[in-house]
DNA sequence: TAATATTTGCAACAATGTTGCAATAAAAAT
DNA sequence: ATTTTTATTGCAACATTGTTGCAAATATTA
């Protein structure tokens, strides 16, 4: 269990370790409301600037799917504000609402005429794990 | 030409065709801040609710990519709020900050164990057409 | 333990999005 | 073509989401 806010030279302050707790208590990604409903006593515009800092230094990433709103999660790999290691597939299953971050070993690939293609984000939608087993 | 308004069954109102008149201007997909802009004068409120409906009818979609804010484009095939017919990834430069669809013969596919996949979202970024050829 | 740097919380504000309702305009029916 | 019906618009008011300056409090460094 590394040290992750020292990593990434942040002051370890009551309020950012228990939001980072909730990051790693949970498996999948989760929206702002999840993050506010976890924490006993917060405030907001601490909440907002945690947040922030935590993309900027490439702790978290944000997940933005179509009709969704933004939901965070924590990066698995070294990752900067700009630059994410990621090979994963974000996640949504239409039946518990729930988005994760899968990992797969054959990330596609995909070559446009006259475009250079520098990044590639995919995002799902379907049945999850939980879902499938539990009918 | 068809006439979309009348297709999906909306009222053809002098606010609704100058939204969509925008939409057919562009080939890329656009901001609010884009249809705000281009509209001489307008009601904040009426053009949300003109979106929203635009949206639930299949008119246009929404492209959410992570860090942007909501992207808008028509929709090519024939589609409702739920269910697209399009065989596109959306793409976004980095250099002149454009996102737009494009069209793919072959889309990517991908299976993952234990999940159901439905749909596939693809989001590209990198350098686009014309900032390529500009170069 | 003191000095310095960073974070927090308050107040105030800005931007974004929503709702009820009366006035208005469009579509359907006569 | 004119009336009736239905849907849309704009206003006011509000709810939510996100931001900024600044002083107090806390964490880090020396």
């Amino acid at each position: 269990m590394t040290n992750l806010l020292k990593d990434k030279k942040l002051s370890e302050t009551p309020f950012r370790k228990e939001v980072l707790a909730i990051f790693k208590n949970y498996k999948t990604a989760i929206p702002m409301a999840v993050i506010e409903r976890d924490l006993k006593d917060y405030n907001r515009i601490t909440l907002y600037r945690t947040i922030k800092i935590f993309l900027e230094k490439g702790l978290i990433h944000e997940i933005s799917m179509t009709g969704e709103s933004a939901n965070y999660a924590l990066c698995l790999s070294d990752c900067s504000a700009t630059v994410h290691h990621h090979q994963h597939v974000h996640f949504k299953c239409t039946q518990c609402e729930m988005v994760s971050c899968v990992e797969v070993t054959a990330f596609p690939s995909l070559q446009l005429p006259d475009y250079k293609i520098e990044q590639l984000e995919i995002q799902a939608s379907g049945i999850c794990k939980s879902c499938l087993q539990g009918e």
